[in-house]
DNA sequence: AGTCTTGCCCGTCGAATGGA
DNA sequence: TCCATTCGACGGGCAAGACT
Protein backbone atom coordinates (compact mmCIF):
# COMPACT_ATOMS: atom_id res chain seq x y z
CA UNK A 1 0.00 0.00 0.00
CA UNK A 2 2.42 2.54 -1.33
CA UNK A 3 -0.03 5.63 -1.36
CA UNK A 4 -3.17 4.76 -0.85
CA UNK A 5 -5.62 7.43 0.56
CA UNK A 6 -8.44 7.82 2.58
CA UNK A 7 -10.65 10.26 4.11
CA UNK A 8 -11.30 11.24 7.81
CA UNK A 9 -15.09 9.05 7.12
CA UNK A 10 -12.75 6.03 5.76
CA UNK A 11 -10.56 6.30 8.79
CA UNK A 12 -13.93 6.59 11.35
CA UNK A 13 -15.31 3.58 9.44
CA UNK A 14 -12.92 1.31 9.35
CA UNK A 15 -12.33 1.87 13.11
CA UNK A 16 -15.63 1.65 14.07
CA UNK A 17 -15.26 5.09 15.90
CA UNK A 18 -17.54 8.27 14.94
CA UNK A 19 -16.69 10.83 12.64
CA UNK A 20 -16.20 13.28 15.62
CA UNK A 21 -13.57 11.13 17.14
CA UNK A 22 -11.42 11.35 14.01
CA UNK A 23 -12.00 15.33 13.73
CA UNK A 24 -11.47 15.82 17.40
CA UNK A 25 -7.82 13.76 16.83
CA UNK A 26 -7.64 16.36 14.25
CA UNK A 27 -8.33 19.18 15.47
CA UNK A 28 -6.81 18.78 19.29
CA UNK A 29 -3.39 17.09 17.95
CA UNK A 30 -0.77 18.86 15.73
CA UNK A 31 0.70 15.72 14.65
CA UNK A 32 -2.44 14.31 13.26
CA UNK A 33 -1.41 13.93 9.34
CA UNK A 34 -2.07 16.97 7.31
CA UNK A 35 -4.29 16.32 4.80
CA UNK A 36 -4.24 16.72 0.75
CA UNK A 37 -7.59 18.09 -1.59
CA UNK A 38 -8.56 15.40 -4.17
CA UNK A 39 -11.40 16.36 -5.73
CA UNK A 40 -12.38 18.62 -3.22
CA UNK A 41 -12.17 16.00 -0.56
CA UNK A 42 -9.81 16.45 1.95
CA UNK A 43 -7.87 12.60 1.71
CA UNK A 44 -4.82 11.52 3.94
CA UNK A 45 -1.56 8.87 2.92
CA UNK A 46 -2.89 5.46 4.81
CA UNK A 47 0.83 5.07 5.48
CA UNK A 48 1.14 8.71 8.13
CA UNK A 49 -2.59 7.67 9.21
CA UNK A 50 -1.32 4.60 10.41
CA UNK A 51 2.00 5.84 11.89
CA UNK A 52 -0.07 8.41 13.87
CA UNK A 53 -2.73 6.16 14.51
CA UNK A 54 0.50 3.44 16.64
CA UNK A 55 0.46 6.24 19.40
CA UNK A 56 -2.81 5.77 20.02
CA UNK A 57 -4.53 3.43 22.61
CA UNK A 58 -7.85 2.07 22.69
CA UNK A 59 -9.58 2.84 25.74
CA UNK A 60 -10.76 -0.13 27.96
CA UNK A 61 -14.43 0.39 27.41
CA UNK A 62 -14.02 0.44 23.84
CA UNK A 63 -11.71 -2.85 23.60
CA UNK A 64 -13.82 -5.33 21.19
CA UNK A 65 -13.13 -9.34 21.69
CA UNK A 66 -10.39 -10.36 20.73
CA UNK A 67 -8.43 -7.11 21.55
CA UNK A 68 -5.88 -6.63 24.46
CA UNK A 69 -5.54 -3.98 26.45
CA UNK A 70 -3.37 -1.25 24.85
CA UNK A 71 -3.67 -2.26 21.36
CA UNK A 72 -3.26 0.78 19.57
CA UNK A 73 -6.08 2.11 16.74
CA UNK A 74 -2.76 1.07 14.37
CA UNK A 75 -3.17 -2.26 14.99
CA UNK A 76 -7.09 -2.17 14.45
CA UNK A 77 -6.70 0.03 11.03
CA UNK A 78 -4.09 -2.33 9.51
CA UNK A 79 -6.44 -5.36 10.47
CA UNK A 80 -9.63 -3.71 8.83
CA UNK A 81 -7.89 -2.80 5.90
CA UNK A 82 -5.84 -5.90 5.16
CA UNK A 83 -2.46 -4.21 5.59
CA UNK A 84 0.22 -6.13 6.55
CA UNK A 85 -1.77 -8.88 7.10
CA UNK A 86 1.20 -11.24 7.20
CA UNK A 87 1.84 -8.89 10.50
CA UNK A 88 4.05 -8.83 12.90
CA UNK A 89 5.87 -12.56 11.99
CA UNK A 90 6.52 -11.11 8.60
CA UNK A 91 8.33 -7.78 9.70
CA UNK A 92 9.90 -9.52 12.70
CA UNK A 93 11.08 -12.36 10.08
CA UNK A 94 12.74 -10.16 7.92
CA UNK A 95 14.21 -8.05 10.94
CA UNK A 96 14.87 -11.41 12.71
CA UNK A 97 17.12 -11.97 9.77
CA UNK A 98 18.72 -8.56 10.04
CA UNK A 99 19.09 -8.43 13.53
CA UNK A 100 21.06 -11.93 13.74
CA UNK A 101 23.77 -10.18 11.56
CA UNK A 102 24.69 -7.88 14.62
CA UNK A 103 25.35 -10.82 17.32
CA UNK A 104 28.99 -11.13 18.32
CA UNK A 105 30.50 -13.85 19.80
CA UNK A 106 28.85 -13.42 23.06
CA UNK A 107 26.07 -16.67 23.87
CA UNK A 108 22.70 -15.82 22.38
CA UNK A 109 21.04 -15.15 26.00
CA UNK A 110 23.00 -12.11 26.54
CA UNK A 111 22.51 -10.55 22.71
CA UNK A 112 18.60 -11.47 23.52
CA UNK A 113 18.53 -9.27 26.90
CA UNK A 114 20.35 -6.27 24.65
CA UNK A 115 17.23 -6.61 21.94
CA UNK A 116 14.72 -7.21 24.24
CA UNK A 117 15.53 -4.62 26.86
CA UNK A 118 15.85 -2.10 24.12
CA UNK A 119 12.78 -3.25 22.47
CA UNK A 120 10.26 -2.85 25.70
CA UNK A 121 12.10 0.45 26.45
CA UNK A 122 10.72 1.77 22.66
CA UNK A 123 7.43 0.20 23.41
CA UNK A 124 7.12 1.28 26.74
CA UNK A 125 7.27 4.58 25.28
CA UNK A 126 10.22 5.41 27.61
CA UNK A 127 11.21 9.53 27.69
CA UNK A 128 14.67 8.68 26.92
CA UNK A 129 14.32 6.42 23.91
CA UNK A 130 14.06 8.56 21.30
CA UNK A 131 16.96 10.43 22.60
CA UNK A 132 18.68 7.19 22.55
CA UNK A 133 17.62 6.47 19.09
CA UNK A 134 19.19 9.97 18.36
CA UNK A 135 22.29 10.30 20.10
CA UNK A 136 25.50 8.24 20.05
CA UNK A 137 28.62 6.73 21.60
CA UNK A 138 28.87 7.25 26.04
CA UNK A 139 26.02 10.01 25.68
CA UNK A 140 23.60 7.40 24.23
CA UNK A 141 25.31 4.62 27.05
CA UNK A 142 24.23 7.29 29.70
CA UNK A 143 20.74 7.58 28.61
CA UNK A 144 20.70 3.69 28.56
CA UNK A 145 21.41 3.91 31.52
CA UNK A 146 19.38 6.42 32.88
CA UNK A 147 16.09 4.41 30.66
CA UNK A 148 17.31 1.13 33.08
CA UNK A 149 17.01 3.05 35.91
CA UNK A 150 13.41 3.82 35.96
CA UNK A 151 12.92 -0.08 34.74
CA UNK A 152 14.17 -2.11 37.12
CA UNK A 153 13.82 -5.44 34.89
CA UNK A 154 15.59 -3.68 32.34
CA UNK A 155 18.14 -3.25 34.23
CA UNK A 156 19.17 -6.32 35.21
CA UNK A 157 19.01 -7.72 31.48
CA UNK A 158 21.07 -4.81 30.74
CA UNK A 159 23.56 -4.80 32.68
CA UNK A 160 24.07 -8.42 32.07
CA UNK A 161 23.88 -7.74 28.19
CA UNK A 162 26.31 -4.54 29.02
CA UNK A 163 29.46 -6.00 30.01
CA UNK A 164 30.04 -8.60 27.43
CA UNK A 165 28.85 -6.26 24.72
CA UNK A 166 30.58 -2.94 24.44
CA UNK A 167 34.24 -4.38 25.47
CA UNK A 168 35.34 -3.51 21.65
CA UNK A 169 34.65 -0.97 19.30
CA UNK A 170 32.61 -2.67 17.15
CA UNK A 171 30.05 -2.58 19.84
CA UNK A 172 29.56 0.72 19.13
CA UNK A 173 28.28 -0.09 15.31
CA UNK A 174 26.25 -2.73 16.18
CA UNK A 175 24.60 -1.47 18.89
CA UNK A 176 23.69 1.71 16.63
CA UNK A 177 22.24 -0.85 14.17
CA UNK A 178 20.64 -3.01 16.96
CA UNK A 179 18.73 0.59 18.04
CA UNK A 180 17.65 0.97 14.37
CA UNK A 181 16.23 -2.39 13.91
CA UNK A 182 14.67 -1.73 17.28
CA UNK A 183 13.13 1.61 16.29
CA UNK A 184 11.86 0.07 13.29
CA UNK A 185 9.93 -2.80 15.24
CA UNK A 186 8.41 0.01 17.76
CA UNK A 187 7.48 2.57 14.63
CA UNK A 188 5.47 -0.85 13.02
CA UNK A 189 2.83 -0.76 15.91
CA UNK A 190 3.43 -4.03 16.95
CA UNK A 191 5.91 -3.77 19.36
CA UNK A 192 4.52 -6.54 22.47
CA UNK A 193 3.83 -8.72 19.75
CA UNK A 194 7.13 -8.93 18.21
CA UNK A 195 9.04 -9.08 22.06
CA UNK A 196 7.03 -12.26 21.76
CA UNK A 197 7.82 -13.09 18.41
CA UNK A 198 11.62 -12.74 19.53
CA UNK A 199 11.25 -14.49 23.18
CA UNK A 200 10.29 -17.82 20.86
CA UNK A 201 13.06 -16.57 18.17
CA UNK A 202 15.94 -16.41 21.16
CA UNK A 203 14.99 -19.37 22.49
CA UNK A 204 14.73 -21.47 19.44
CA UNK A 205 18.39 -19.97 18.85
CA UNK A 206 19.69 -21.18 22.43
CA UNK A 207 18.60 -24.58 21.75
CA UNK A 208 19.39 -27.14 23.65
CA UNK A 209 22.12 -25.33 25.29
CA UNK A 210 19.65 -22.96 26.35
CA UNK A 211 19.65 -21.82 30.16
CA UNK A 212 15.60 -22.20 30.71
CA UNK A 213 12.74 -24.43 29.85
CA UNK A 214 10.38 -22.27 26.93
CA UNK A 215 7.33 -23.90 26.26
CA UNK A 216 6.37 -23.58 22.36
CA UNK A 217 3.40 -21.30 21.23
CA UNK A 218 1.76 -23.95 20.07
CA UNK A 219 2.02 -25.81 23.25
CA UNK A 220 0.26 -22.47 25.15
CA UNK A 221 -2.14 -22.34 23.26
CA UNK A 222 -2.90 -26.07 23.55
CA UNK A 223 -3.19 -25.87 27.42
CA UNK A 224 -4.42 -22.85 27.57
CA UNK A 225 -7.84 -24.01 25.61
CA UNK A 226 -7.75 -26.65 27.81
CA UNK A 227 -8.15 -25.09 30.81
CA UNK A 228 -10.44 -22.74 29.22
CA UNK A 229 -9.77 -19.69 31.37
CA UNK A 230 -12.94 -17.27 32.28
CA UNK A 231 -13.17 -14.00 33.29
CA UNK A 232 -12.87 -13.15 36.36
CA UNK A 233 -10.27 -16.35 37.27
CA UNK A 234 -6.81 -16.02 39.07
CA UNK A 235 -4.39 -17.95 36.89
CA UNK A 236 -1.04 -19.32 38.32
CA UNK A 237 1.96 -20.11 36.80
CA UNK A 238 4.59 -21.90 39.62
CA UNK A 239 7.37 -21.51 36.98
CA UNK A 240 6.90 -18.95 34.71
CA UNK A 241 9.67 -18.47 32.22
CA UNK A 242 9.26 -15.61 30.37
CA UNK A 243 5.26 -15.64 31.48
CA UNK A 244 4.20 -17.53 28.16
CA UNK A 245 1.29 -19.58 30.18
CA UNK A 246 -0.49 -16.01 31.99
CA UNK A 247 -0.12 -14.37 28.37
CA UNK A 248 -1.33 -17.10 26.53
CA UNK A 249 -4.59 -17.17 29.05
CA UNK A 250 -4.86 -12.98 29.04
CA UNK A 251 -5.28 -13.59 25.51
CA UNK A 252 -7.48 -16.29 25.49
CA UNK A 253 -9.83 -14.19 28.07
CA UNK A 254 -10.00 -11.63 25.86
CA UNK A 255 -10.67 -13.29 22.43
CA UNK A 256 -13.21 -15.09 24.30
CA UNK A 257 -15.01 -12.68 26.89
CA UNK A 258 -14.54 -9.57 24.94
CA UNK A 259 -12.83 -6.45 27.22
CA UNK A 260 -14.17 -8.08 30.42
CA UNK A 261 -10.60 -7.80 31.58
CA UNK A 262 -10.79 -8.59 35.75
CA UNK A 263 -8.71 -11.88 35.57
CA UNK A 264 -5.38 -11.76 37.83
CA UNK A 265 -2.02 -13.37 37.03
CA UNK A 266 0.34 -14.84 38.99
CA UNK A 267 3.80 -15.84 38.20
CA UNK A 268 6.44 -17.77 39.88
CA UNK A 269 10.15 -17.75 38.00
CA UNK A 270 12.91 -19.73 38.97
CA UNK A 271 15.96 -17.14 38.03
CA UNK A 272 15.83 -13.49 37.83
CA UNK A 273 16.67 -13.34 34.79
CA UNK A 274 12.73 -15.26 33.62
CA UNK A 275 11.07 -13.08 36.22
CA UNK A 276 12.85 -10.00 34.09
CA UNK A 277 11.51 -11.07 30.61
CA UNK A 278 8.01 -12.32 32.06
CA UNK A 279 7.20 -9.30 33.75
CA UNK A 280 8.19 -7.28 30.53
CA UNK A 281 6.41 -9.14 28.08
CA UNK A 282 3.31 -9.41 29.95
CA UNK A 283 3.67 -5.32 30.94
CA UNK A 284 3.68 -4.43 27.23
CA UNK A 285 0.46 -6.74 26.59
CA UNK A 286 -0.58 -4.56 29.19
CA UNK A 287 -1.67 -8.10 31.48
CA UNK A 288 -1.90 -6.57 34.66
CA UNK A 289 0.62 -9.64 36.83
CA UNK A 290 2.73 -10.41 39.48
CA UNK A 291 5.79 -11.83 38.61
CA UNK A 292 8.21 -12.81 41.73
CA UNK A 293 11.48 -14.68 41.82
CA UNK A 294 10.92 -17.53 44.15
CA UNK A 295 14.14 -19.73 43.21
CA UNK A 296 16.16 -19.38 46.69
CA UNK A 297 12.98 -20.39 48.35
CA UNK A 298 11.66 -23.15 46.37
CA UNK A 299 11.06 -26.11 48.84
CA UNK A 300 10.83 -25.52 52.39
CA UNK A 301 12.44 -27.40 55.22
CA UNK A 302 9.72 -29.89 55.02
CA UNK A 303 10.25 -30.53 51.60
CA UNK A 304 6.92 -28.83 50.55
CA UNK A 305 7.25 -25.85 47.85
CA UNK A 306 5.69 -22.73 48.86
CA UNK A 307 2.10 -22.44 48.65
CA UNK A 308 0.08 -20.16 50.27
CA UNK A 309 -2.17 -18.90 47.78
CA UNK A 310 -5.04 -20.59 46.03
CA UNK A 311 -6.00 -19.87 41.75
CA UNK A 312 -9.10 -20.79 39.65
CA UNK A 313 -6.52 -22.15 36.93
CA UNK A 314 -3.06 -23.22 37.36
CA UNK A 315 -1.07 -23.67 33.59
CA UNK A 316 2.63 -24.69 33.53
CA UNK A 317 5.98 -26.54 32.60
CA UNK A 318 8.40 -26.89 35.03
CA UNK A 319 11.73 -28.17 34.80
CA UNK A 320 11.68 -31.48 34.39
CA UNK A 321 13.35 -33.71 36.95
CA UNK A 322 14.94 -30.95 38.50
CA UNK A 323 18.69 -31.52 39.45
CA UNK A 324 19.62 -27.98 40.33
CA UNK A 325 19.40 -28.04 44.26
CA UNK A 326 16.98 -25.43 44.64
CA UNK A 327 16.22 -26.41 48.28
CA UNK A 328 18.29 -26.03 51.57
CA UNK A 329 20.42 -28.99 52.04
CA UNK A 330 18.27 -29.91 55.20
CA UNK A 331 15.47 -30.97 52.80
CA UNK A 332 15.54 -35.08 52.20
CA UNK A 333 12.00 -35.99 51.71
CA UNK A 334 9.73 -33.78 49.66
CA UNK A 335 6.44 -34.00 51.36
CA UNK A 336 2.84 -33.84 49.62
CA UNK A 337 -1.04 -34.46 50.10
CA UNK A 338 -0.43 -37.90 48.06
CA UNK A 339 2.79 -38.94 49.46
CA UNK A 340 6.18 -38.59 50.16
CA UNK A 341 9.28 -38.70 47.21
CA UNK A 342 12.96 -38.89 47.58
CA UNK A 343 14.34 -35.42 47.35
CA UNK A 344 15.60 -35.86 43.97
CA UNK A 345 12.01 -36.61 42.47
CA UNK A 346 10.53 -33.30 41.66
CA UNK A 347 8.39 -34.19 39.18
CA UNK A 348 5.57 -35.64 40.93
CA UNK A 349 6.13 -32.18 43.46
CA UNK A 350 4.97 -29.87 40.87
CA UNK A 351 2.16 -31.73 40.31
CA UNK A 352 1.35 -31.60 44.38
CA UNK A 353 2.34 -28.06 44.68
CA UNK A 354 -0.22 -27.53 41.40
CA UNK A 355 -2.84 -29.55 43.36
CA UNK A 356 -1.70 -27.52 46.78
CA UNK A 357 -2.76 -23.83 44.87
CA UNK A 358 -5.67 -24.88 43.37
CA UNK A 359 -9.10 -23.67 44.49
CA UNK A 360 -11.96 -26.04 44.85
CA UNK A 361 -13.70 -25.45 41.55
CA UNK A 362 -10.27 -24.74 40.18
CA UNK A 363 -8.95 -26.42 36.83
CA UNK A 364 -5.12 -26.97 35.81
CA UNK A 365 -3.13 -28.19 32.94
CA UNK A 366 1.39 -29.25 33.61
CA UNK A 367 3.37 -30.51 31.09
CA UNK A 368 5.21 -33.63 32.58
CA UNK A 369 7.66 -36.09 31.11
CA UNK A 370 6.66 -39.76 30.12
CA UNK A 371 8.34 -40.69 32.89
CA UNK A 372 5.34 -39.60 35.30
CA UNK A 373 3.31 -41.70 33.45
CA UNK A 374 4.58 -45.52 34.34
CA UNK A 375 7.36 -45.29 36.48
CA UNK A 376 6.98 -46.77 40.11
CA UNK A 377 8.59 -46.55 43.12
CA UNK A 378 7.40 -43.62 45.35
CA UNK A 379 6.46 -41.58 42.49
CA UNK A 380 4.12 -44.39 41.22
CA UNK A 381 2.63 -44.37 44.60
CA UNK A 382 1.84 -41.01 44.72
CA UNK A 383 0.60 -41.43 41.24
CA UNK A 384 -1.75 -44.07 42.45
CA UNK A 385 -3.07 -41.99 45.24
CA UNK A 386 -4.10 -39.54 42.91
CA UNK A 387 -6.00 -41.16 40.53
CA UNK A 388 -7.79 -42.76 43.11
CA UNK A 389 -8.85 -39.47 44.66
CA UNK A 390 -10.42 -38.46 41.25
CA UNK A 391 -7.94 -35.62 40.91
CA UNK A 392 -6.51 -36.75 37.59
CA UNK A 393 -9.10 -35.72 34.85
CA UNK A 394 -7.14 -36.38 31.69
CA UNK A 395 -3.85 -37.30 30.26
CA UNK A 396 -2.52 -36.09 26.87
CA UNK A 397 0.69 -37.85 25.11
CA UNK A 398 2.25 -35.25 23.13
CA UNK A 399 4.50 -36.17 20.16
CA UNK A 400 8.25 -36.29 20.82
CA UNK A 401 10.38 -32.93 20.15
CA UNK A 402 8.05 -30.65 21.17
CA UNK A 403 10.78 -28.83 22.99
CA UNK A 404 13.86 -26.85 21.47
CA UNK A 405 15.17 -28.21 25.02
CA UNK A 406 15.13 -31.63 24.84
CA UNK A 407 13.81 -34.39 22.58
CA UNK A 408 11.93 -36.74 25.14
CA UNK A 409 8.38 -37.03 24.75
CA UNK A 410 5.81 -35.21 26.87
CA UNK A 411 2.27 -35.19 28.33
CA UNK A 412 -0.10 -32.90 29.81
CA UNK A 413 -1.93 -33.71 32.35
CA UNK A 414 -5.00 -32.46 32.89
CA UNK A 415 -5.92 -31.73 36.85
CA UNK A 416 -9.45 -30.91 39.39
CA UNK A 417 -9.89 -30.93 42.51
CA UNK A 418 -11.09 -34.56 44.08
CA UNK A 419 -14.44 -33.09 44.40
CA UNK A 420 -14.99 -33.33 40.99
CA UNK A 421 -14.49 -37.27 40.30
CA UNK A 422 -16.53 -38.87 37.63
CA UNK A 423 -15.25 -42.55 38.11
CA UNK A 424 -13.04 -42.33 34.61
CA UNK A 425 -10.22 -40.69 33.09
CA UNK A 426 -9.60 -39.35 29.26
CA UNK A 427 -6.58 -40.70 28.08
CA UNK A 428 -5.62 -39.00 24.38
CA UNK A 429 -2.37 -40.87 22.44
CA UNK A 430 -1.58 -37.54 20.19
CA UNK A 431 2.15 -38.50 20.18
CA UNK A 432 1.39 -39.23 16.19
CA UNK A 433 -0.45 -35.58 15.58
CA UNK A 434 2.05 -32.83 14.44
CA UNK A 435 4.61 -32.29 11.84
CA UNK A 436 8.55 -31.34 11.78
CA UNK A 437 8.99 -27.88 11.41
CA UNK A 438 12.57 -28.57 11.49
CA UNK A 439 14.99 -31.86 11.74
CA UNK A 440 14.97 -31.81 14.97
CA UNK A 441 11.60 -29.67 16.08
CA UNK A 442 8.41 -30.87 16.06
CA UNK A 443 4.97 -28.64 16.24
CA UNK A 444 1.33 -28.98 16.76
CA UNK A 445 -1.08 -27.77 13.77
CA UNK A 446 -4.09 -25.62 14.61
CA UNK A 447 -6.00 -28.76 12.94
CA UNK A 448 -4.42 -30.95 15.73
CA UNK A 449 -5.07 -28.41 18.61
CA UNK A 450 -8.36 -28.29 18.32
CA UNK A 451 -8.31 -32.66 17.40
CA UNK A 452 -7.40 -32.71 20.71
CA UNK A 453 -9.56 -29.75 22.62
CA UNK A 454 -12.48 -30.92 20.75
CA UNK A 455 -12.11 -33.91 22.25
CA UNK A 456 -12.18 -32.84 25.75
CA UNK A 457 -14.70 -30.36 25.38
CA UNK A 458 -17.22 -33.43 24.38
CA UNK A 459 -15.82 -35.82 27.57
CA UNK A 460 -16.18 -33.06 29.32
CA UNK A 461 -19.73 -32.25 28.43
CA UNK A 462 -20.50 -35.96 28.44
CA UNK A 463 -22.56 -35.26 25.03
CA UNK A 464 -20.93 -36.74 21.30
CA UNK A 465 -17.98 -37.97 23.04
CA UNK A 466 -17.02 -41.92 21.95
CA UNK A 467 -13.57 -43.31 22.18
CA UNK A 468 -11.26 -43.28 19.16
CA UNK A 469 -8.95 -46.31 18.35
CA UNK A 470 -5.53 -45.45 18.56
CA UNK A 471 -6.62 -41.72 19.68
CA UNK A 472 -8.60 -41.72 22.82
CA UNK A 473 -9.94 -43.48 25.05
CA UNK A 474 -12.26 -42.72 28.40
CA UNK A 475 -11.14 -45.22 31.13
CA UNK A 476 -12.77 -46.48 34.59
CA UNK A 477 -10.73 -46.42 37.51
CA UNK A 478 -10.63 -49.67 37.91
CA UNK A 479 -8.99 -50.86 34.60
CA UNK A 480 -6.38 -48.50 35.73
CA UNK A 481 -6.39 -50.01 38.97
CA UNK A 482 -5.52 -52.77 37.18
CA UNK A 483 -2.87 -52.22 34.83
CA UNK A 484 -0.81 -51.06 38.19
CA UNK A 485 -1.88 -47.07 37.66
CA UNK A 486 0.36 -47.14 34.52
CA UNK A 487 -1.38 -44.08 32.60
CA UNK A 488 0.49 -44.47 28.98
CA UNK A 489 -2.91 -43.69 26.95
CA UNK A 490 -1.27 -46.07 24.11
CA UNK A 491 -1.83 -48.77 26.85
CA UNK A 492 -5.79 -48.13 26.88
CA UNK A 493 -6.59 -46.67 23.19
CA UNK A 494 -5.45 -49.28 21.40
CA UNK A 495 -3.82 -49.05 17.96
CA UNK A 496 -4.98 -47.39 15.01
CA UNK A 497 -3.78 -49.85 12.36
CA UNK A 498 -6.07 -53.04 13.25
CA UNK A 499 -3.54 -55.67 13.20
CA UNK A 500 -5.74 -58.81 13.59
CA UNK A 501 -8.71 -57.91 11.66
CA UNK A 502 -11.73 -60.11 12.31
CA UNK A 503 -11.59 -63.19 9.87
CA UNK A 504 -13.83 -63.06 6.99
CA UNK A 505 -15.39 -66.42 5.52
CA UNK A 506 -14.09 -67.26 1.93
CA UNK A 507 -17.59 -66.83 0.83
CA UNK A 508 -17.61 -63.42 2.00
CA UNK A 509 -14.68 -62.35 0.25
CA UNK A 510 -15.54 -64.28 -3.39
CA UNK A 511 -18.63 -62.13 -2.92
CA UNK A 512 -16.79 -59.15 -2.77
CA UNK A 513 -14.51 -59.86 -5.15
CA UNK A 514 -17.33 -60.53 -7.76
CA UNK A 515 -19.18 -57.31 -6.59
CA UNK A 516 -15.99 -55.64 -7.98
CA UNK A 517 -15.60 -57.55 -11.18
CA UNK A 518 -19.31 -56.38 -12.06
CA UNK A 519 -18.33 -52.96 -10.92
CA UNK A 520 -15.10 -53.01 -13.27
CA UNK A 521 -16.60 -54.34 -15.97
CA UNK A 522 -19.64 -51.77 -16.37
CA UNK A 523 -17.44 -49.49 -15.87
CA UNK A 524 -15.49 -50.52 -18.80
CA UNK A 525 -18.74 -51.03 -20.77
CA UNK A 526 -19.10 -46.68 -19.92
CA UNK A 527 -16.00 -45.81 -21.44
CA UNK A 528 -16.72 -48.02 -24.58
CA UNK A 529 -19.79 -45.77 -24.97
CA UNK A 530 -17.92 -42.45 -24.74
CA UNK A 531 -15.17 -43.49 -26.81
CA UNK A 532 -18.18 -44.70 -29.92
CA UNK A 533 -19.20 -41.49 -29.34
CA UNK A 534 -16.39 -39.35 -29.70
C1' DA B 1 -27.27 14.53 0.90
C1' DG B 2 -23.01 13.78 2.39
C1' DT B 3 -19.13 15.49 4.97
C1' DC B 4 -17.13 17.82 8.60
C1' DT B 5 -17.03 21.14 12.88
C1' DT B 6 -18.43 22.72 17.26
C1' DG B 7 -20.07 22.69 21.88
C1' DC B 8 -21.51 19.95 25.47
C1' DC B 9 -21.80 15.87 28.41
C1' DC B 10 -20.01 11.99 30.67
C1' DG B 11 -16.86 8.26 31.96
C1' DT B 12 -12.07 7.18 33.02
C1' DC B 13 -7.62 7.75 34.90
C1' DG B 14 -4.16 9.52 37.64
C1' DA B 15 -2.58 12.92 40.84
C1' DA B 16 -3.58 15.17 45.01
C1' DT B 17 -5.65 15.27 49.27
C1' DG B 18 -7.20 13.65 53.65
C1' DG B 19 -7.84 10.33 57.38
C1' DA B 20 -6.48 6.17 60.31
C1' DT C 1 2.78 4.66 55.86
C1' DC C 2 -1.07 2.97 53.77
C1' DC C 3 -5.56 3.36 52.28
C1' DA C 4 -9.71 5.66 50.37
C1' DT C 5 -11.79 9.60 48.47
C1' DT C 6 -11.84 13.79 45.69
C1' DC C 7 -10.84 16.54 41.86
C1' DG C 8 -9.40 17.95 37.42
C1' DA C 9 -7.85 16.86 32.85
C1' DC C 10 -8.78 14.34 28.99
C1' DG C 11 -10.83 11.70 25.39
C1' DG C 12 -14.74 10.04 23.04
C1' DG C 13 -19.80 10.10 22.01
C1' DC C 14 -23.73 12.78 20.85
C1' DA C 15 -26.44 16.10 18.56
C1' DA C 16 -26.96 20.34 16.33
C1' DG C 17 -25.28 23.12 12.90
C1' DA C 18 -22.26 24.59 8.86
C1' DC C 19 -20.21 23.76 4.55
C1' DT C 20 -20.07 22.02 -0.28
Amino acid sequence: MPDRQVSMSDVARQLEVTLSAVSNWRRRHPSFPSAEKVNGQEMFLVREIVDWLDGRKISKKDLKPGELPGTTYGTRFRGAMRIGHASHVAIADALWDELIQFRGAEDVAMFADLVLGLLYLAVSNDRHWNDIVATEGSRRLQLMELAALDHRPVLHVLHRARSSFFNDTRGETRLTEIIRLVERMRRSGQGPDMFEFLLNQFAAAEGRRGSGVHTPAALVRLLVELVAPAPGTSVFDPCCGSGGFLLGAAKYIAAHAGHDFDASFTGHALSERSASLAYMNLQLHHVPADVDIRADALFRNDGMLIANERFDVVLSNPPFDLKEPMWSASVSELHGRYGTLPKKRTNFAWLQYVMSSLTNSGRAAVVMPGGTLFRGGAEGQVRANMIEEGVVEAIIALPSQMFVSTGIPVNVWLLRPSERREGEILLIDASDLGHLTSRTQRSLSDEDQSRIGDTVKQWRAGDGYENVRGFSASVVVQRIREQDYVLTPARYVGTSVELNPPLRSVRELRDDLARLERRAAAADAAVERQLDRI
